[in-house]
DNA sequence: GTCATCATGTAAGCCGTTACATGATTGC
DNA sequence: GCAATCATGTAACGGCTTACATGATGAC
């Protein structure tokens, strides 16, 4: 997931480690809070992995992709990389980071993948990004997202009555499934703003009709879409 | 954590590992769903730091009315073999564990303590526990409860407009900060409920005073009201 | 007697953290 | 030259998960 965001925040401008930190913090801060112990270290197994890629300090903005070689060996990558201008010979010195062709193919996987565990916030994370998508894929995310949400409502309704808890725990679950609800409205307007634009863009008759929430009844949606 | 949740749920009655994990996952399952290979080793910390004990199969002293509840439905059978045939003391037969008095100690510091890391986790655990904590304590808790809300509201609205995030982005921040609002209003309805009941009691200290019962007694109760 | 379920545990590993160590740049 | 900040990294560790290994019990 960490590195679906470093991604996403290199597909619109080169950074290096420090500042996209401060982004994340910023930005996206209200998803995530990263440090440096596993910032870098990601950075690097993206680099190992030829999905991002350091950007030479003297390198003209018009100069293509992937000049770097990007061995692994640290000095070597370096010295390459700041070629002419070099203060000293040393490796504190800054590296941004470009995204390379491979990277925005990584980015796309990761940005459907299934990612099970953690809905919360890899789906915010996700959804913060899904510009990137295709419509299709984007309604396909929120679609998933629905489902999520219906399916924790009605196991929470099955679950058990208000008996049996306390009246502070009895609270907190009235709580929750107000906040689930909520969401799932906020999901199917999104849902059903997105079909308005698709349905805008391509002159086919959309089947589904627009009005979106039923409110009340979480009778899981008429479409289904693939699980997987 | 963990641990807490442990001695909360341990705190109504002694349980054994398996059952212990069913309940985490049903009745917190809305919070937590454990698995075993963390849940058996922190038994066996807490057990080790003497705040949780076995129940020993065949000898309850102090008589401790029901321990095990069934898993199935036979408990009195199984108790009973139990109890008359021990075979053979090996390792992998049902233990029952019940908290201790350090147990009950460390629950009560847990309840209160700091937590930083995970407020939204942390805090829903506490307050499904809170009906073991004095009057002054809960409202204590829910009012920085509050205040961390509050703080994030603040954060967010200084941060940045809805300029310069897209429209996505945009949506998802307002949508949590209108959640993040709701669960402040929450809060505050906890908060004032609190202070209407700690109006309405006599300030005298509450009943459960350490002198007469020792160990072994379960503060059962615990469970009030019903059909809201 | 064997299968499903109950029950306890261990091992490996992931993903992230904090704390630490160091170097480079900038402003005064 | 010196401090503050920018910037990169490593080491140790923590908590939790998955996958695995094992044993006990009751039903049929």
């Amino acid at each position: 997931m960490l590195e679906l965001a470093i991604l996403g925040l290199l597909k619109d401008q080169p950074l290096h480690g420090y500042e996209l930190k401060k982004r994340l913090g910023e930005t996206l801060g209200f998803l995530w809070g990263v440090s440096y112990g596993s910032l870098y270290p990601a950075l690097r197994r993206l680099e190992q992995a030829g999905a991002i890629e350091v950007v030479a300090p003297g390198t003209p903005p018009g100069s293509a992709s992937s000049a770097v070689p990007a061995t692994g060996s640290l000095t070597g990558d370096l010295a390459a990389a700041r070629g002419r201008r070099l203060p000293k010979a040393s490796r504190r010195t800054r590296k941004a980071y470009r995204i390379t062709d491979l990277g925005q193919e990584l980015f796309a996987e990761l940005l459907v993948a299934d990612h099970d565990g953690d809905d919360e916030r890899a789906f915010a994370l996700k959804f913060a990004f899904c510009r990137h998508l295709p419509g299709d894929a984007r309604i396909e995310l929120l679609r998933r997202r629905r489902a999520d949400l219906v399916e924790r409502l009605s196991k929470a309704r099955r679950s058990r009555g208000p008996a049996g808890l306390d009246r502070y725990t009895r609270s907190l679950v009235e709580h929750r499934n107000q906040s689930t609800e909520r969401d799932l409205e906020w999901v199917d307007e999104l849902i059903a703003q997105e079909q308005r634009a698709s349905a805008g863009r391509v002159p086919r008759p959309a089947a589904s009709a627009p009005g979106g929430t039923e409110r009340g009844q979480l009778d899981a949606a008429s479409q289904e879409g693939a699980t997987a």
